[in-house]
RNA sequence: UGUCCUGUGGUGUAAUUGGCAACACGUCUGACUCUGGAUCAGAAGAGUCCAGGUUCGAGCCCUGGCAGGACAACCA
C-alpha cells in the first residue's frame, strides 16, 4: 500500500486527483481551510449507480476535510421536471447514508437574483437579447473548427435591451421569439463562449415556482451562480463540463467581490459493463416496459439496487474502490458483486433453501417424526449465534446437487454416494424413481442415525455437504433470479445497433415453488439472507405475509459452475 | 482540419522533491473447511501509447507524433 492510501473501517481509502488539489490549496490557505461541496441533481429522473460515486465523492470529500456538502436540485427546465423525482433523489442520497442537513437548495432559489444578474449583465453591455430563431441561432455559431458570426441584434443599446428583457419576463412574447445571450466572443474557439444563451422563455410551469416565470435560466448561467452564493468552494461534476469551465469560471469574474470563488473540478463519470447509465435511455426501459419500473432489481438505479439486495454499505464501498479520475473507463460488473459479496458475507443470517426442489425420501427415518437440528447463523460472526432447523423423513434438495450419472468431478449425491445433509446426517442414495417419461421425481436414500448433527463417530468423511428443507415443514416462496439486463458488454457503444437488442431474455427468471426453512417466517422487506451454498437473497416489497419473494441479489462464487463448464 | 481532456497488467487504481512499477478485482495453484462459499498461502500477468531528448537514473521533466474522448439543445 502506497503513502498516499489509508485503509479505513476495512476499506481501502486513496487519496484522489480531486483530495490531491485541496491539501495543496488548503496548504496555501485558500478558501480560509474551508471546504463546502454539493450534490446538484437535476429532478428529471432516477438516481442511478453512477450519481451514487458522485454522491460519494461529494460528501465523502466534504466529510474528510470537516467541511459542509448541500444537496441542491438543478431545476432549470421545468419541461423535464417533476416533484416525483425530487423525493426518491432524497430518499435515495439519505438511504445511501449521506445527509444534507438544513442545506436543502433548489436553482429555484435562485431565480429572482438571476434575473437580477442578467439585467446587471446587460446594463453593463455584456448580455442582449436576440430576436432570431433557434435554428438561425445555432448557424450562426459556426463549427467547432469555425469560428462564429455575429448576430445582428448583438449591438442593440441598453436601454432596448432593457425593456425587451423585461417584455420578456412579463410574458409579451411566445416561446421561441427571443433569448437573451451573453456577449463574449463569437470567435472563441470555445463554443460554449459564443455568446451562450442564458436565458429562454418557456411557458411551461415549474414545479415550484408555478407559473411565476416564464423565462428561465440555462444551466450554465444558474450552476456557477447558485454555487457561488452558496459559498461552495469546489464544485464537482462530471468530465463532459470540462469545455464549459471557462463560461462558468466568466460568470463568476462578472458576480466575485472578493477573493472567494468557487472551482469547478471534473471527474470521470462511472460506466459499468453490461448496463446502460443514460437516464434517457433508463427512462426507455421503463416506458417501453422493458423492466418493471426504475426499482426493477435489474436497474441501475439506486431504488434498484436497493430492492435488488445492495447495501449502502457495499455501495459506498464499491464507490470507494473504483477511485476518482479524469481517465474514462469501464468498471466490470465483478467489481461491484465483490462488494456486496464481501459486506454480506460478514453480515448475512445464512438459511438453508432449495430453489429447484426435488424430494428425498429418507427410507429408513420413522414416518412423522420431526427433530429440530441446530443451525449456525452466520460463520463469520458467532455472535450471530444458532437457530433450530426441522428435520423430517421427506425432504427437498436441489435438482441441480443430484446426478444419476456423475462426471468425475462431482462430488454430490449420486447412486450409491454417500453425502452430508448440513446440520443433519449422512445419507446414500440407494434408488431414484421416475415418471414415464424419465424425469426424476423422487430420490430414495437410507440415513445414518449415528451421523446426527452432521459428524460419524467412526471418522468417515464425504465429500459433500448439502442444503436441504423439509419436505413438511417449511415456508413456500417465490423467487426471482436475476441475471445481467444486458447481453452485450456494451449496448449503447454500437453505431448501428439499438441497445435494446441486446436487452437478455433471461435477466429475469421467476421461480414459484421454492421451500425455504421456516426461520424466513416473518421477514421484512429489504432483510438480507444467505440461502447456503446458493447465493446472498433479499426480501421482496411484494411479499405477503402467505408467500414471501426473495430476490436474488449476487450468486454465491461457485467453483463447480466453472469445473462444469470447462469440461 | 480548431479548442480542451486523457493514455500504466484482462479491469480499475497507485507510485512523495525523478530512485527496483505497487494494491484491489479477475484468473490459476495449493492448504483448510459441515457452504465447491469464506479464510490462508502462493503463482502467472504490465516495463507505463510511440519516437527522440535531458539525466548516473524517467511512468513522472522537455520536444514531436499517434490513439481515444468531449464540444456545433432555446437539455443538464
Amino acid at each position: 500500500m502506497s503513502e498516499n492510501t489509508i485503509e479505513k473501517e476495512g476499506v481501502v481509502k486513496t487519496n484522489n486527483f480531486i483530495h490531491q488539489i485541496i491539501d495543496e490549496e488548503l496548504k496555501a490557505g485558500k478558501n480560509g481551510g474551508r471546504v463546502h461541496t454539493r450534490f446538484p441533481p437535476e429532478p428529471n429522473g432516477y438516481l442511478h449507480i453512477g450519481h451514487a460515486k458522485s454522491i460519494c465523492l461529494n460528501f465523502g470529500t466534504a466529510q474528510k476535510y470537516n467541511g459542509l456538502t448541500n444537496l441542491r436540485f438543478d431545476d432549470t427546465n421545468p419541461s423535464k421536471e417533476d416533484t416525483e423525482y425530487v423525493e426518491s433523489i432524497m430518499e435515495d442520497v439519505h438511504w445511501l447514508g449521506f445527509d444534507w442537513g438544513d442545506r436543502l437548495y433548489y436553482a429555484s432559489d435562485y431565480f429572482d437574483q438571476l434575473f437580477d444578474f442578467a439585467v446587471r449583465l446587460i446594463q453593463e453591455g455584456k448580455a442582449y437579447v436576440d430576436d432570431q430563431d433557434a435554428e438561425t441561432i445555432s448557424a450562426q455559431k459556426g463549427t467547432p473548427t469555425r469560428p462564429g458570426t455575429e448576430s445582428p441584434y448583438r449591438n442593440r443599446s441598453v436601454e432596448e435591451n432593457l425593456d425587451l428583457f423585461m417584455r420578456m419576463k412579463a410574458g409579451e412574447f411566445n416561446e421561441g421569439d427571443c433569448v437573451l445571450r451573453a456577449k463574449i466572443d463569437m470567435t472563441s474557439p470555445n463554443m460554449h463562449m459564443r455568446d451562450p444563451i442564458i436565458y429562454r422563455i418557456m411557458k411551461t410551469p415549474h414545479h415550484r415556482t408555478g407559473d411565476k416565470w416564464c423565462i428561465y435560466p440555462m444551466y450554465d448561467f444558474a450552476h456557477g451562480q447558485s454555487d457561488y452564493w452558496e459559498g461552495i468552494t469546489h464544485s464537482i461534476c462530471t468530465l463532459e463540463f470540462e469545455v464549459h469551465r471557462p463560461l462558468y469560471d466568466w460568470f463568476i469574474d462578472q458576480l466575485k467581490d472578493s477573493d472567494y470563488r468557487p472551482r469547478q473540478i471534473e471527474f470521470a463519470r462511472l460506466n459499468l459493463n453490461y448496463t446502460v447509465m443514460s437516464k434517457r435511455k433508463l427512462l426507455e426501459l421503463v416506458k417501453n416496459n422493458h423492466v418493471n419500473g426504475w426499482d426493477d432489481p435489474r436497474m441501475p438505479t439506486i431504488c434498484g439496487l436497493r430492492r435488488r439486495g445492495y447495501t449502502p454499505e457495499s455501495i459506498r464501498a464499491f464507490a470507494e474502490r473504483i477511485g476518482v479520475t479524469k481517465t474514462d473507463g469501464v468498471i466490470d460488473v465483478s467489481l461491484l458483486e465483490y462488494s456486496i459479496r464481501e459486506d454480506l458475507n460478514k453480515r448475512a443470517q445464512r438459511v438453508m433453501g432449495v430453489i429447484d426442489p426435488v424430494k428425498v425420501v429418507i427410507t429408513n427415518y420413522p414416518e412423522g417424526q420431526v427433530e429440530q437440528m441446530e443451525a449456525i447463523n452466520n460463520p463469520e460472526d458467532p455472535a450471530m449465534g444458532t437457530r433450530m432447523v426441522p428435520f423430517t423423513r421427506e425432504i427437498y434438495i436441489e435438482r441441480e446437487d443430484f446426478m444419476e450419472n456423475p462426471p468425475k468431478k462431482f462430488f454430490r449425491l449420486s447412486p450409491g454416494t454417500e453425502v452430508r445433509l448440513r446440520y443433519a446426517y449422512f445419507v446414500t442414495c440407494t434408488d431414484v424413481i421416475k415418471d414415464p417419461e424419465g424425469h426424476i421425481v423422487e430420490i430414495h436414500c437410507t440415513y445414518d442415525p449415528a451421523s446426527r448433527g452432521g459428524n460419524s463417530p467412526d471418522g468417515r468423511k464425504v465429500k459433500s455437504t448439502l442444503h436441504w428443507v423439509s419436505a413438511t415443514e417449511n415456508v413456500k416462496a417465490e423467487v426471482r433470479l436475476y441475471d445481467r439486463l444486458f447481453n452485450d458488454e456494451e449496448p449503447d457503444g454500437h453505431k448501428d445497433i439499438d441497445f435494446k437488442e441486446f436487452l437478455n431474455p433471461d435477466s429475469l427468471k421467476i421461480l414459484p415453488e421454492c421451500y425455504i426453512e421456516p426461520f424466513v417466517k416473518n421477514v421484512k422487506p429489504l432483510d438480507h439472507f444467505q440461502f447456503e451454498r446458493l447465493g446472498y437473497f433479499t426480501v421482496d416489497p411484494d411479499s405477503t405475509p402467505e408467500k414471501p419473494v426473495f430476490n436474488r441479489t449476487v450468486q454465491l462464487k461457485d467453483n463447480w459452475q466453472k469445473i462444469k463448464q470447462n469440461g
